[in-house]
DNA sequence: CCTGGAGTTGTCCTA
DNA sequence: TTAGGACAACTCCAG
């Protein structure tokens, strides 16, 4: 069965060894492995990866071929057109055989079956696998036979079918195909040099799949019995932070819902935590499956009522927002934490989402566009759909009268302000009392804590509740345009 | 085809 | 101080 025919292992977002079912299959295919990576900014329809991401890409990369390495195998560095770069490799290398992870984006898709009919016409085996999603968007259908549009009886229908595959434990060294030429890695300029912006990425994580595993066992053990409560809390380091390894594929969902089932056998408040974070995980799997069956989402309201909405064209505003500078201490802490390490506590990313949206009443594709430039887990399909949630534009979305109030999330979830203070050093001397409401404290507070509205920190740069009016005011004429 | 319960994450006002 | 209801209506989805 071996020969010297290579089988080619094009990794995309699956950059990881274990439970990895296209390097799975090559191992098992008895011949020579090529793993490959190539960097395309050229398919089309296909966005190009932010600045954050590109930083984790790199790393990310440099990780899986010394994983790779490890193993045996050198991976390969091309960068082009997929299709072409791929035809080329099979030619080069005489390989009879391709195996990718799949991906569902809908850029990503057209180009994948594309390739796929390019190979299998040049007679070479092509062939593609789940990874990456729980059940793949077309495993799982309503009781009419349509795709779900609503979380909660996907979620039951989910774990109803679902199963984890079983695990494939490979050998520890593999046979390597012959060596290749490829590019260097710095060479594609995905770190930023001039300047450098990613000291605070640098600090604030580990990437690659070891860093990954390391991270979800540290959380099962330490965290997950917490989870159901301090995953709403910013100043705790309560939430998993798997979310950029999830996208990269550093780690895969069966891994995870493997690693807790295993903590639900242990009962009490390690099983509801773990079955939270299974809960959050289906989200996931969820915003693919919406998207993978409107992939229109990606840029365009669910809901079309929403094209009327009376966006304001706000430049200023938006780059307020973007700075962390918009005088409320919750939302700037956020925009800040975001800036410095490619990282947004979740219950903040709503409430910065609310205020971009129905406090500024700026288009959520303008907040969109910008998390996915700065997000180290920037995500189409989360990031779409998470969006889509906040301005209620989506499918099974917040009602539009859901307006966060920012002072009064700061005093619930960040109550006695240690993420403000962490994050807006220039408030870290206000009493607790006023920390998240700077213009409201007395003047002598203000001068104990050396805080200059205005000067030292920002006054707000809109009136929370009259802001709110004006949202629900446009809601309402939304309405009675379309009835 | 019809029915009815339900739907991630809130806020504000009133009693 | 606290609890309850209003805020809208609509669509989804299982039976």
């Amino acid at each position: 069965m071996s020969s010297n025919h290579p089988v080619i292992v094009w990794f995309r977002q699956d950059l990881r060894v274990a439970d990895n079912p296209a390097l799975a299959a090559a191992v098992a295919s008895g011949r020579p492995i090529l793993p490959l990576y190539i960097f395309d900014e050229e398919s089309p329809d296909i966005r190009s990866a932010g600045g954050a991401s590109r930083w984790w890409l790199h790393h990310s990369l440099d990780a899986l071929a010394k994983d790779l390495g490890g193993c045996g195998l050198q991976l390969v560095l091309r960068c082009g057109v997929a299709a072409e770069v791929l035809e080329g490799l099979v030619a080069e290398t005489g390989a009879r055989q391709v195996v990718w992870n799949r991906c569902y984006e809908p850029g990503a898709i057209a180009r994948d079956t594309a390739v796929k009919a390019m190979l299998r016409d040049a007679g070479i085996a092509a062939e593609s696998f789940n990874g990456s999603l729980l059940l793949e968007p077309w495993r799982i259908k309503t009781g009419q036979g349509g795709p779900y549009k609503v979380f909660t009886p996907y979620w039951r229908r989910l774990r109803e079918l679902y199963q984890a595959p079983i695990v494939v434990e490979l050998p520890e060294r593999l046979s390597p195909a012959a060596v290749v030429a490829g590019n260097d890695l710095n060479d594609w300029a995905l770190l930023p040099t001039t300047p450098d912006w990613a000291g605070g990425l640098r600090e604030s994580w580990h990437v690659g799949a070891r860093a990954a595993r390391t991270r979800l066992t540290a959380f099962l053990e330490d965290a997950v019995a917490d989870y159901p409560r301090d995953r709403d809390r910013p100043d705790r380091a309560g939430t998993s932070r798997l979310s950029p390894h999830l996208h990269w594929g550093e780690i895969g969902p069966h891994q995870i819902w493997r690693a807790a089932a295993a903590s639900m056998e242990a009962g009490g408040a390690a099983a509801l935590g773990a079955e939270a974070l299974l809960r959050e995980l289906a989200w996931r799997d969820f915003n693919h499956h919406l998207l993978f069956h409107f992939p229109r989402i990606a840029t365009s309201n669910w809901r079309e009522q929403f094209d009327g909405f009376p966006w304001r064209d706000d430049a200023d505003g938006l780059a307020v927002w973007q700075q962390g500078r918009t005088g409320y201490p919750l939302v700037d802490a956020g925009m800040r934490e975001l800036w410095h390490t490619g990282f947004m506590h979740n219950r903040v990313r709503m409430i910065v989402g609310s205020f971009l949206i129905k406090d500024l009443m700026i288009d959520w594709r303008d907040g969109e566009a910008w998390f996915w430039d700065t997000l180290v887990d920037a995500d189409l399909a989360n990031n779409a759909g998470n969006w889509q949630w906040v301005a209620g534009s989506g499918a099974d979305a917040s009602p539009f009268f859901r307006i966060f109030n920012p002072v009064t999330q700061g005093e619930k979830f960040d109550p006695v302000g240690e993420y403000v203070r962490r994050w807006v050093p220039e408030l870290a001397e206000m009493p607790d009392r006023w920390v998240h409401k700077p213009w409201a404290a007395p003047a002598d507070v203000l001068a104990d804590a050396g805080v200059v509205l205005g000067e030292t920190y920002p006054t707000p740069m809109v009136d929370h509740a009259a802001a709110r009016n004006r949202a629900l005011a446009a809601f309402k004429s939304l309405r009675n345009e379309t009835t």
